[in-house]
DNA sequence: AATGACCGTTCCTTATATGGAACGTTGTTT
DNA sequence: AAACAACGTTCCATATAAGGAACGGTCATT
């Protein structure tokens, strides 16, 4: 399913091939060791790393290329297209009430959830949610409840194409159909919830921004301890995500 | 001085010039006004651009071509190649000196510099700055701090090609020999100052985060208001400032 | 010292990606 | 309603980027 199309561009397929393979590398990568990842020639490489260096997205030492600053600018735009960011901040800011909680920001990217923005706590909670990571939407609390909002066409494409059988947690929900009866639940209360899924001890409660239409640009979540994650405590804390999600939704523009 | 070597990959080349090009832009565009933009045919615009799509890298709505969240992927492993966001943030956590100040984490890169973190304080500043902005150097504290640590010739080479007629307001620092004659004093007192040289009313203390060979890696600042920023409490701000720098420059690694 | 493996880089032929021109649509102007 | 302009898309000859092979250099191994 990937190359059915002609091949167009290959130049510049392979830079995107080759800013993900230095995306994933600790070290500075050198010619043959991308060519041999990328399934390419060497030569063809070394002719697009040469430019990529001449444009000043990627630096070279001496012991091979690796990204440079430029594509920040790429991020800071994407993450600039809406207010979305910004109101996220600011109402963060203002209202307390999750003030002790790390609070994330993020949308639906296919299967997955994409980390735009992340408030932390003054609480250490043993994971790190980091821009630009991503995870399994189907264990994660935003990716729970944004999963909830879309059609049902699109959720059971998107389900039907997930490794079950490759979980994170002993918690991880464990096939599709017990998803979909979870997905009624999250529409009913208007929160998610993933408990322990992502890992092992760790409770997020999340919730939808839903456009003028009702479908989901983004989510909200906010991360807690097991321990803390009394259930009486659930039903507040997720009432009140629930309720900025609302706030960030009617903010939110273009 | 642009194009002397010879054309390898103009894919690669112009897949920059897109991505550059998208992030400046507000709102999507289509294949025209791009190959217009960037100064090619449109037909290898629409096949760059369906590549990307197909790669992921771009959306493609009615209205044109957006940057799509793939490159975030690009920009955290950049930030991450190193502790040094990560102590940014945990020596912040930790040192409650700066609690009430905007701090930034910045490193040159040219002529300019880049914004790698940015904790803001509580109280308003005017001013707001992202990962990923840039600045010229020359203006900037901690692009003053930075510049003020490599070498003459260096600095010599990166002065030289400022444009020093187009300051971004009446106290910006006029001419490549007030900068050398200012850099002295930065060296002395460990901290460089921007006197509202960015930003009217803004003032901000930079300090350089020198590696082992006493070469600076970033820089950090604090911005403050010029309400706040008396002489005294400059003198003790930047005293924090530079003990903060050295600190992370010691767990600094890789 | 000699061998071998692997590196980054250059070369040159050829397969092919490129891009000028033409096409069908759409939306605006006359 | 007709003419026009600008759009995204397709086509095809050809300029040219790609890539297999060869090169010289470095480092381990024998």
């Amino acid at each position: 399913m990937s190359t059915q199309v002609k091949r167009r561009a290959p130049a510049a397929q392979r830079t995107v091939l080759i800013l993900d393979r230095l995306s994933t590398s600790s070290k500075p990568l050198g010619v043959s060791e991308i060519a041999r990842d990328i399934d390419a020639p060497k030569s063809s490489v070394y002719g697009i790393c040469e430019t990529l260096v001449a444009a000043g997205v990627l630096h070279f030492e001496a012991d091979g290329y690796s990204l440079g600053s430029h594509c920040l600018r790429w991020s800071a735009a994407y993450l600039n297209r809406s207010s979305l960011v910004s109101e996220f901040r600011r109402i963060l800011a203002v209202d307390g009430r999750l003030a002790s909680y790390t609070v994330t920001l993020s949308e639906l990217d296919k299967d997955q959830v994409v980390y735009l923005d992340c408030r932390n706590s003054d609480k250490p909670l043993g994971f790190t949610f980091q821009v630009g990571m991503r995870l399994p939407a189907v264990y994660s609390a935003t990716g729970k409840a944004m999963l909830s909002y879309i059609s049902d066409e699109e959720r059971h494409e998107i389900l039907s194409a997930v490794l079950w059988d490759a979980p994170f947690t002993a918690n991880s929900v464990p096939n599709h159909k017990k998803f979909d009866a979870d997905v009624k639940v999250w529409r009913a209360q208007g929160y998610a919830v993933d408990n322990g899924e992502i890992r092992e001890g760790m409770v997020c409660l999340g919730a939808p921004i839903l456009n003028p239409q009702g479908l989901p640009v983004a989510g909200i979540a906010i991360s807690m301890t097991g321990a803390e994650a009394r259930l009486e405590i659930q039903k507040e804390l997720g009432t009140i995500v629930r309720d900025i999600a609302n706030v960030l939704a009617q903010r939110y523009t273009s």
